[in-house]
Parts: C-alpha cells; sequence; structure tokens
RNA sequence: GCGCCCGUAGCUCAAUCGGAUAGAGCAUCGGCCUUCUAAGCCGAGGGUUACAGGUUCGAUUCCUGUCGGGCGUACCA
C-alpha cells in the first residue's frame, strides 16, 4: 500500500516537474507512513514539507499542487492537507482488504521476504563458558539472539546459529580445583580452597556426579566420571561436559538451537590460535615489553595496547578469539553478527584491530555486534547480584519454571536491546496472568475458538465466499485490522535490518489489542452467511499473523487458554 | 579521567528516516459478562520526555554542555 502510494505522489513530482515548477533534477525523498490518528487518515506523508523548499513556495500551498497532480487511482478515496503540510491519505476499504488474499495465499510465510538472497550469515550469541548454568543474562542474549536468527532467516538469509565456548585457560582451571576441592570435601573457608573458587551449590552437585563415575552426554561431548579426585585433568573435562549438559538442558527449556557448537580448544588443537599469533607477529604489529608479547591495537583505533601474550606463556583471551574470527571470515561468512552481552563491549575493538592487522582483507568493520545492556535482577525488593563466583544465581532454568516459556522469551526479547532491562521476579510472578505475552496469545486463542463454536453450530467456513465477501466489511475497526495486517511485512523487514526482535513484539502487541477490540464490538458469527464468512475470514488472517509474528518470537500460539 | 549505552506517567517499557494531541502494560478510580473465552472491552486520572542551550517549518529523536545511572577501560572472559 505505501509503495502504491509513493508511485502515485513520485507521478505528482514528475508532472510538476515537467510542469517547470520542480528543478527538473529534484528528487525528493518520498515517505509514507502510517498515520496515527484515523483522523489523518490511513496513510500520511511529509513530502510537501520536506520539498517546499525546491519548489519555493508555502508548505500548505505546495501540498495543495501536489494532491492536485496524483493521478487517479482506484485505491485512493481521499488525499487532504492537514497540519503544517503533511498530505493524509485516506484509502478505499477495497484496498486495504486486499491485503488478506494474500494473507491465505502465503500462509506462513506471509511477512517473509527474500532480501538476504539466501547468503550466509552467522550469529553467534550467549556463548557462556561452561562454568554454570546459565543465568538470566545469558537468556538475555539467548533470548535477542535466537529471536535475531528467526529474523534473518525470515528474510531469505541462511542463517547459522552458534555458540562459541571457552573450554581451556584460567576460568576452566579454576572451576577444575573448585569440583576438585568438593571431591575432596572440602568446602569454601577450609585452607585448601582455591582463591576466587566457584561456590555454586551445582559444584557440589557435580563434584558427587564425578565421584558417582556418571557419564555426561551433551550436545557436543561426552565424558564419563573416573571417580579419581587426584585426577584434575579428568575433573577438568567432566565438569565442563556436566556444565555443558546443564546449558544445554537450560536451552533447550528455553526453545533455543544451534547449530555449530565451537570450542576454544579445538584453536590451539587445529594451530589456528598459533598460526594468527605469527602473522600478527610477521606483520610488524607485535612487540615484546615486561616479558609479555603486546599487538599494537592502539594503530586500530584502541586506548592502549594489549597484551597478548601474558608472562606465563598463556595467551589473553582475545588472541583466540581473533583465530576464532578468522576461522569464521574462512568459513565463507562474509556476514558475521555477534550478539553479547554489552559488559564484553571492550572486545569489539581488540578482536577487529587482530583482524586488521592479519593484512587478510577482511573489511574494517567487520564483524557486526549487537550487544545487550544488562539485566538487573530485583527480587524480594532487593537487587540480587549475579556472581557465578559466589554462587548467587537466577537460572534461566528457574525462572521458565516459574514464570513459564513464552513468558520469559516475552520478557527478555520485547524489549530493545540498547536498554538496561530490569526483571522482578516478584512481579513477574505475581502478574504472570496479566502478562502482556497472554494478551497477544490470548487473542489467537480467541479467534481459534470462534472457528470451534461455529462447529458447535454446525456452521461452516466458507472461505472462499468469504474472500469475494470482503466488500462487506465496512466497519472502521476492520480497515484499521486490514492496515495493520499489511504492516507485517514491513516491520519483518525492519526487525531484521536492524537486529531489534522488540519491534516484532510491539507489532504483535498492537495488533492483538486491534483484534480484542474489533472482537468486543463486533460479532463474528452473524446469521447473515456472507457477512459471517467475511468476518471469519478477516480473523483467520489476523490469526496467519499472529502466528507467524509470535513464531519469529519462538513464542507459541495457544489454540485455547 | 576516557569510551560505549541509557535517563520518557507512581513502576516496567514503547514511540518508524526528525513529524501532527508522546503511547502501552502494571498500579489507582468508574462502567461492561442470560450474547463467538472478562487472560477481554469502554472510560478517567497520571508527563516541563533529567536539566540548559543549539540546529529547523517541526526535536523524545540530531549537536554541545551539565547532572544522574549502568558497563568497560586486566598479563579475567
Amino acid at each position: 500500500m505505501k509503495q502504491q502510494l509513493t508511485s502515485l505522489i513520485q507521478a505528482s513530482i514528475s508532472a510538476l516537474i515537467s510542469q517547470g515548477k520542480l528543478p527538473a533534477d529534484a528528487t525528493p525523498k518520498i515517505m509514507v507512513e502510517d498515520s496515527k490518528d484515523k483522523a489523518h487518515g490511513d496513510y500520511a506523508s511529509n513530502i510537501a514539507m520536506v520539498s517546499t523548499k525546491l519548489a519555493k513556495q508555502k508548505p500548505r500551498d505546495w501540498a495543495q499542487q501536489i494532491i492536485d497532480n496524483l493521478p487517479a487511482s482506484p485505491i485512493l478515496k481521499q488525499a487532504e492537507i492537514a497540519g503544517p503540510g503533511f498530505i493524509n491519505f485516506f484509502v478505499t476499504e477495497a484496498a486495504s482488504l486486499a491485503i488478506i488474499d494474500s494473507i491465505f495465499a502465503q500462509g506462513a510465510k506471509f511477512g517473509h521476504n527474500d532480501s538476504g538472497k539466501n547468503q550466509k550469515v552467522q550469529v553467534e550469541f550467549v556463548s557462556a563458558n561452561p562454568t554454570g548454568p546459565l543465568h538470566v543474562g545469558h537468556g538475555r542474549g539467548a533470548a535477542v539472539g535466537d529471536c535475531m536468527v528467526r529474523l534473518l532467516k525470515a528474510n531469505g538469509w541462511d542463517c547459522t546459529a552458534e555458540f562459541y565456548y571457552n573450554d581451556a585457560g584460567a576460568q576452566i582451571n579454576n572451576l577444575g580445583l573448585s569440583v576438585q576441592a568438593r571431591c575432596k570435601g572440602f568446602g569454601p573457608g577450609d585452607d585448601c580452597w582455591p582463591e576466587n573458587g566457584y561456590q555454586g551449590h551445582y559444584i557440589s552437585e557435580l563434584a558427587q556426579s564425578f565421584m558417582n563415575g556418571d557419564k555426561i552426554v551433551s550436545a557436543d561431548q561426552s565424558f564419563t566420571g573416573t571417580k579419581d579426585s587426584d585426577d584434575l585433568q579428568a575433573i577438568r573435562h567432566f565438569a565442563v561436559a556436566y556444565l555443558r549438559r546443564e546449558q544445554d538442558l537450560d536451552l533447550k527449556a528455553f526453545a533455543v538451537d544451534f547449530d555449530v557448537y565451537f570450542l576454544e580448544s579445538s584453536l590451539y588443537e587445529q594451530g589456528n590460535v598459533e598460526e594468527a599469533v605469527q602473522a600478527l607477529i610477521k606483520n610488524g604489529y607485535t612487540y615484546e615489553d615486561g616479558g609479555a608479547l603486546w599487538l599494537k591495537t592502539t594503530e586500530f583505533g584502541d586506548d592502549k595496547d594489549r597484551v597478548m601474550r601474558k608472562t606465563d606463556g598463556g595467551y589473553t583471551y582475545f588472541v583466540p578469539d581473533v583465530a576464532y574470527h578468522l576461522n569464521k571470515w574462512q568459513r565463507g561468512f562474509t556476514r558475521v553478527i555477534n550478539e553479547q552481552g554489552a559488559d564484553h563491549h571492550s572486545t569489539i575493538t581488540r578482536v577487529r584491530a587482530g583482524l586488521q592487522a592479519l593484512q587478510m582483507d577482511i573489511p574494517k568493520g567487520w564483524p557486526d555486534y549487537v550487544l545487550h545492556q544488562m539485566v538487573t535482577v530485583m527480587k524480594g525488593g532487593e537487587e540480587v547480584k549475579i556472581s557465578k563466583r559466589a554462587g548467587s544465581y537466577v537460572t534461566l532454568r528457574d525462572l521458565i519454571d516459574q514464570v513459564g516459556l513464552d513468558a520469559t522469551r516475552y520478557f527478555l526479547a520485547a524489549r530493545s536491546v540498547s536498554s538496561q532491562l530490569t526483571f522482578d521476579i516478584d512481579l513477574a510472578l505475581s502478574q504472570s496472568n496479566d502478562n502482556p505475552v497472554y494478551y497477544i496469545q490470548y487473542a489467537h486463542a480467541r479467534i481459534c475458538s470462534i472457528l470451534r463454536k461455529l462447529a458447535s453450530q454446525n456452521l461452516n467456513w466458507d472461505q472462499a465466499q468469504g474472500l469475494a465477501k470482503l466488500d462487506l466489511l465496512t466497519a472502521d475497526q476492520e480497515k484499521t485490522l486490514a492496515n495493520k495486517l499489511a504492516r507485517f511485512p514491513e516491520i519483518v523487514a525492519t526487525a531484521g535490518t536492524a537486529n531489534a526482535p522488540h519491534l516484532v513484539a510491539n507489532y504483535l502487541h498492537e495488533l492483538a489489542g486491534d483484534f480484542h477490540s474489533y472482537y468486543n464490538n463486533h460479532k463474528t458469527i452473524v446469521e447473515q452467511a456472507d457477512l459471517r464468512d467475511a468476518r471469519i475470514t478477516l480473523t483467520q488472517a489476523v490469526r496467519q499473523v499472529l502466528v507467524n509474528g509470535l513464531d519469529l518470537l519462538g513464542i507459541s500460539a495457544p489454540q485455547e487458554m
């Protein structure tokens, strides 16, 4: 619809140019937007205001001339000037309702597009280290990342979801020592308890499982406990497998799937880290100082140079990260989006600097990052500080168990990633029946119940007749609904390019609101058969769009509630 | 100190590329169930969009400064 209106305006602009009222080379950007107020018509354009200087006329006078030169069109009922020079468009009911045919024709694909042209894109998200179960912060990353994957696919991209984790290094060593201490019956406070050891209750369970000789199978590895509390290597390996399995269960409970699990250790085993380091040295971007090897990240916009190889010989975390990203590039992902928490912000400059220093013609701004701001958890009116080492924790799985999968996903995905998010557990629980997600799901369930009710009255829905008789839908709210439905493809496209799943959530809430309002004011199952068919057709179109939208968020669309 | 994100109703958050009278939910108040599910609808109250300037036809949005919060600024990840 907006495209059609845009081309009408374009025709008018062209006519005005040929009349000499605009410079021949004038190409004002034509914007058509949804009007917020029904009194302002269905759509509005600010074209007169943005081109008023080119035309050297007052905005309202100029707007009138643009209107006068609009070609006749069956979709346009009326165009009028309003406010400082807006042109408000009133479209015909038939034009609004035409979207319903497309919805039925495209079904689950309605709203999707092929702008991604089946190109490869990778989204890396969560990437939690296997040192504990997933907490609420990971949950935000999981929800946002998973929705981004769904959105990219809906926009025609060939999208790979990837989870990278550190299964070696200092923190894993710390984890192993913590578990080992528990295996030997020690706890925090004992002399031999490791400094900064992991204190969470799950460490004790993990130790118990190791000493039981349990076999652990996760999505990407398995290991059996050796029961030998002196075998630190076995404990480490077991602990990683155990916590990976825990995280798998968390992700499964959260309905999040990954195509690839990538182990940091494989970068060492395959020699990728060493290759990257040698390349950086060879390219002259490193120097030794104080027994450490430094990378000249300042040559790529960093505040100061960064240590690559510590005095103890180990690499700092970003070095394998550079090797990992080189690996991504070599796998053909010319587009990569890393979804991570804002606390990892500083890695961006370092990884990009390392990639540039490799001199392998990797684009400067590659890869892309989507950073979500921190989640604050409130419980009992107090902030719960999340600390894996101290063991204070709100796990994602607890949250799902208490609040529910759909509501948790909605909470975490329905807000802009750039805003900090306060998750009040008590509020989420007390309001679980009033959660916005149920408002949307309820709209879907109500639509389904219409068909059940119809069947109970021994009536049928004649879809063909419904589609043929859409012109009977003359109520304002029916047109409003149809206009809202027509916006969905645009929302999918915008949310996809902006990596902003919350736009979908907001849209669905609006659509559900329009439906609830309509439902309360107009009976769907009426005596008049053709009107009844038309109305059911409209509501089924709404249902389809609700389903498609909820699917992008990974939220279920229940038939009844 | 410097960098990034943010500051919108009592609370949690929206607001399309800079658009018209800044919107939802929760909470508060008042209506609507013998009629397709009241997890709903209709209505009311609640705002100097942190503050001060600037840019322009128009600023919650862009720019500068101030104040306040979060994160980072590790030879942790």
